[in-house]
DNA sequence: AAAGCGATTGAAACCGTTTTCAGAGCTATT
DNA sequence: AATAGCTCTGAAAACGGTTTCAATCGCTTT
């Protein structure tokens, strides 16, 4: 490799000494404007880029945030990310990705890689590792937490409630006289299809519905699963006129398995979906769903974690996730 | 934070000098057994993490490979990056972001702070740099492309075969006895949506089908301009009893234009999309459309990028699309 | 016994910045 | 006119490793 051009290389075109150099790029002190203008003009003729590595190991800080995320590949997750980056943006602080995979272990060596990185910050998009393992691990290293809502001390959480997001979505429903209605979720043990459960619960309680566990089936979040549910619920026998799927993908495959039984969205059964992916909008019928800030939560979050590595104190954020409406409710008569 | 401990430190401890505590660290030079059960006794008991980044500025190699992304939120893009991510896990490289989001002034500025990142190699999602642009400010820096070809000397390219892609998927509406059929592209400058189109020619004139303007329409790979090219096609009034989409989103768009004028897929119209989404699988019906190995492809171009790292030569790949035989094309009798 | 050699080792240079420190010009005060 | 106080600048010291270079030690070879 050519050697790159350093801030020596400028001093010398520019006629100052490094020290100069530095100043002027950082702006730390007023320099000449004469002298400032020649030194730009050097790093610019030479396309100068300054070593990070150098700088780091002078200011002992890395302009680097680590993130770390989970099998990259979902809608809603995929979104923070792409939140992340674009709030990073033009900051001077760069994203260094690790994935955790949903496990536990690998998610610890990951943060591992990334402390020998010496990120200045840490972001979680999901995960699995405890609040308190994670202060083990972290100590005082600046973290957030997106999409999960971790009640540990010192430790900022940005997150949806997805408890109030069952309930919207199920509330919708039952707003249009639907009372038998399915709900298909997520693994047992993930928390947001703990929460959109408790939410679709509580929104039967308050409409005096009776709940019974034979409208709510397993699923994983994938399509697949939610095809398989309805094929599931139609052979159990059960009356439905309505399902609330845990996400979108599942209910694009419980919608495929109303198609092959004959049934019709929303004639015959109506279908609520959770998280507004892309998508969704153009299904058919085009699919209410509830949207998540993904995007802008991300944002948040680089916002948060670059407020908290300069000192400043910063709290968990709830959003509130919205209904959008589209076409793939009936009302029941 | 407390200070972190350094080589100075495990040096003093140990009862040796610096240089001999990291022969030991990297195995360089044989040390004295007894020092070096010393050393390594002295590192553990102070908990020892070699800082990166001197390790860096002093070796010059950073152990990162900057990737280069456009937009994410693409499923076809994404896939890449995940496989990119999959194929640099376990190899001591870590994978560092920059957007270039289909800018070539952004993409130049984060390939300019890749550079200042001291990456050694650079991976290209996409993008729109030239070849020679490339050259000038990369240098020998090892790169390679994905999901692009650019026939420039000395760099690597991973991409699909497009040009096939769009042959394929028109000639299987051909052999369902399809004669008039509509292609919905991206946007013209596109190289990808140019070649698909290159590849419906191609697939018309080989069974000999005459070409016409009037069934092309240019979309930008959304859903939303597959909604609005299906009502310019109807309005237009020009038969077609097949569409080909330039990817699957654009299809989506096409499928429910085509339901909301009461037209049936594929019974009225015959639909093939392009990129095997995930959704596609579960649309209604369920869309055939091309496959491309987009997480294969990245990690492909992550173990290329390494070998090119360690000296080794390397040469372009180009994958063949599949078709993904699904349920929205029929045979017109 | 002198010279030669391989295996170890420490001192010091170096990587490219940031940051501290002291000094040089100038202006404003007394 | 001397002093104090600014503003701007360069020299030099970190930062924490790697790597080069030369020296030392213990043996083997003439």
């Amino acid at each position: 490799m050519a050697k790159a051009t350093t801030i020596q290389d400028i001093a010398k075109l520019a006629g100052v000494s490094k020290s100069t150099v530095s100043r002027v790029m950082n702006k730390t002190t007023a320099v000449h404007p004469e002298k400032a203008a020649a030194v730009i003009r050097a790093a610019e003729q030479l396309g100068f880029a300054p070593n990070q590595f150098a700088r780091s190991l002078a200011s002992g800080r890395s302009m680097t945030v680590g993130v770390i995320t989970q099998n990259l590949g979902s809608p809603f997750y995929d979104a923070i990310a792409q939140g992340v980056i674009a709030g990073l943006e033009g900051t001077g602080y760069s994203p260094i990705f690790a994935d955790g995979r949903w496990d536990r272990v690998v998610e610890e060596d990951s943060i591992r890689s990334l402390q020998g990185r010496r990120a200045d910050g840490i972001l979680l998009i999901g995960g699995q590792l405890r609040g308190t393992d994670l202060k083990a691990l972290c100590g005082t290293l600046p973290r957030v937490t997106i999409a999960r809502h971790l009640p540990s001390v010192q430790h900022c959480c940005i997150y949806v409630d997805n408890v109030q997001g069952g309930f919207l979505a199920t509330q919708h429903l039952i707003r249009h006289g639907h009372t038998k209605i399915a709900f298909i979720g997520g693994p047992h043990h993930h928390s947001d299809a703990k929460d959109r459960l408790a939410g679709y619960r509580k929104a039967l309680t308050q409409a005096n519905i009776r709940f019974t566990t034979k409208l709510v089936l397993e699923g994983n979040f994938s399509s697949a699963s939610g095809h398989a549910a309805v094929h599931t619920l139609l052979k159990s026998g059960e009356e439905f006129t309505a399902i609330f799927a845990a996400n979108d993908a599942t209910a694009y495959g419980a919608r495929l398995a109303l198609d092959q039984h004959g049934l019709r969205v929303p004639q015959d059964v109506s279908l609520v979906g959770y998280d507004n992916q892309a998508e969704s909008a153009f299904m058919i019928p085009p699919l209410t769903t509830m949207h998540q800030p993904a995007h802008q939560m991300g944002q948040a979050a680089a916002a948060a974690v670059l407020e908290k590595i300069q000192g400043q104190p910063i709290k968990s954020r709830v959003f509130i996730p919205e209904l959008r409406c589209r076409e793939s409710v009936a009302t029941r008569t």
